[in-house]
DNA sequence: GATGAATGAGCGTTCATTCAT
DNA sequence: CATGAATGAACGCTCATTCAT
């Protein structure tokens, strides 16, 4: 005989009926069209259509279309950080933590073709005179100015650079080569590679 | 040979020939709004308006509203490749060609705020479904590539290189790096010191 | 002879015998809405939430919102009506009658502020096509031709009036005065006894 | 030959295009729709089309939906007004005073049938936190004060009443003789009748 | 060439109602 | 009996574009 409590606690796939199976397949059909077609190509109602439910529905979720966006930013976010987290242990040299980032990055894109692409490009474009989340653009180039700025302290780096402006340089440098190579269809091999080298040699002392 | 003031004269592939103030006006106002509001909340009638011409008049300069956003990209486009071209020579070492080049943006960016971002920002956006202009950022992107070709051929660069994701790494180093440096207030003077010696070291030989 | 407490127990001619103590609260908390901010900013969910129910209850105790705003104005009416009656006795002069009355209106305009103005007010506004309610507005207009047309028969009013237009006019001044009066914050005393004042010499032969 | 400067006086069917036209149509059927079905009932489109205009053209002369009523309930007051003051001149008894007002605003009642209560049923209800303009009923009864205050300084109404309670109850009395005596087809005659002996009785020291 | 009134498809959003649980 | 997730028709409103003047 189970207790209730450890019912509630086991048996999770009943509370508050099926809100979060749709909130599930909405988000699913949201990524898709924001990926392929943008913020402003996206409605509401082509989100819940391809989720395969009602218009209402969406609403049921989001209070409106941004907030609709900024989750699924945010979810993007969340991911990648996780795959690089879990490829980038401690106790690497600079050029390890750079390859392997880039690989995590890299094949985040390649499992996810164009959501980051999406999530960064839209973002500036939504506002509506509403409090903008903290863009991924500005976020991103912050944690590579605390990488630049902690190899720095270690030696790693150059001290003669501003980690704030390197850092924004070496995610441009990044986000740039990834969206162009793979529109033109490099392979994440070369990408990486040259990449990787590219900013090695671009912050070693 | 004929001199640049008759060419303007004479040359009749230019909009058609209406009358050329209202276009400037047009261009003028568009320029402002695209800049200050974005494409999308930018309306064909605000730009009428703040040119101080009638709604139907931006109709006889432009088939549709992404026709005018297209002309506003290629106008920065052409200006900036005028700014830099006037400041960088031939005949230049690597560094000194990074540095005037990366002078030269930002001195357009200085003078024109805004511009750069607007042009690069939206693009992606407002594709209606037809053939897309080559975005701005491609085009500098293979420019770049170009120069790395060329520095590498005079051995100015490391040969290990591909100079097509190598080209689209410094494109995108340099517009994030300025977009972000001017959002949070860098000096310019920083900004291209810095990215100067990113650039430089990344790729000598 | 039964008696009412059994004939409550007994008495199925209720609205369906539903658990009594939800469609209460479900009365209460339209009351509160309907009063607040009206029929049509009043949601059936919302009403539900305000009284601590799921949405669908309220469909347990309604067919629609219509309907519930119907008796919430028939609920009021026979409130009022009981108010009036128990104030208002047999062998009254004309004066004491409409003296008591409107006592027993604005004391139960006081006690349930805003509620008269609601269930009359909205009235015209609800329809959607089907058998209106006969409106507040129009029986209570018949009552007071009632009292007319009796008083003149006793003499106490001036036969030269048509009561029916007379009956109306009286229920106008009642309810403008008194909506107006308590808006911009009148003391009861004034009104009734301006009013009364108004009524009698009206009326008097 | 006509100068320019009278053309433009005296030819006025061309000015601003025929942008007053399409106002002058969009504020007929807007009263038709308002008056038949009542503001909520009325969308701005159902508006438009009876104009036999585009949906758009509305937004041409109004801002929203509630400004247009705002606009219609404006205009009936403005006429009406017309009305009585053309009706009601100086020097009058108060007893012809009321007659002539009851007479102009019934006559008005009969050639627009249903505009003054759809001008004052539905504005408590529009709201939507704007700022509301002051009610049609609070302003009529504000008036009826003003005439009551005005005859009491000469001996014509008793010096016993606030004039602000019995003017509401003035107003009160004749908007709902006139919306029930129209409703169940009294005749215009005996409703003036009946009104204005009931008043004047009321007032009269 | 220049105008601006007119257009209507289409937007983001709401809400009275239903029904599986 | 009670629930609340789901629904989709309908709303008020916008705006890129046209065209008579």
């Amino acid at each position: 005989m189970r207790s209730p409590v450890l019912d509630k606690a086991f048996d999770d796939t009943r509370p508050a009926r099926r809100k979060p199976e749709s909130l599930a397949k909405i988000k699913k059909a949201a990524r898709k069209l924001f990926v392929e077609r943008g913020y402003h190509a996206t409605r509401p109602q082509d989100v819940a259509r391809e989720a395969g439910l009602g218009h209402g529905t969406f609403y049921l979720h989001y209070p409106d279309k941004r907030a609709c966006f900024l989750a699924f930013v945010e979810d993007a976010r969340t991911e990648l950080d996780g795959c690089v987290r879990a490829r980038v242990g401690a106790q690497q040299t600079l050029e390890e933590l750079i390859a392997n980032t880039l690989h995590a990055i890299y094949d985040y894109s390649q499992s996810h073709p164009g959501v980051l692409n999406a999530a960064m490009t839209d973002e500036a474009v939504i506002d509506a005179e509403g409090v903008q989340a903290i863009p991924l653009l500005q976020r991103w180039g912050s944690d590579w100015a605390a990488i630049v700025r902690s190899a720095a302290g270690h030696g790693q780096v150059s001290e003669d650079f501003d980690a704030d402006i390197v850092g924004q340089a070496i995610l441009g440098a990044i986000h740039q080569a990834a969206s162009e190579g793979f529109r033109s269809g490099r392979r994440q091999e070369d990408i990486v590679r040259n990449l990787t080298q590219f900013l090695v040699r671009a912050l070693r002392p």
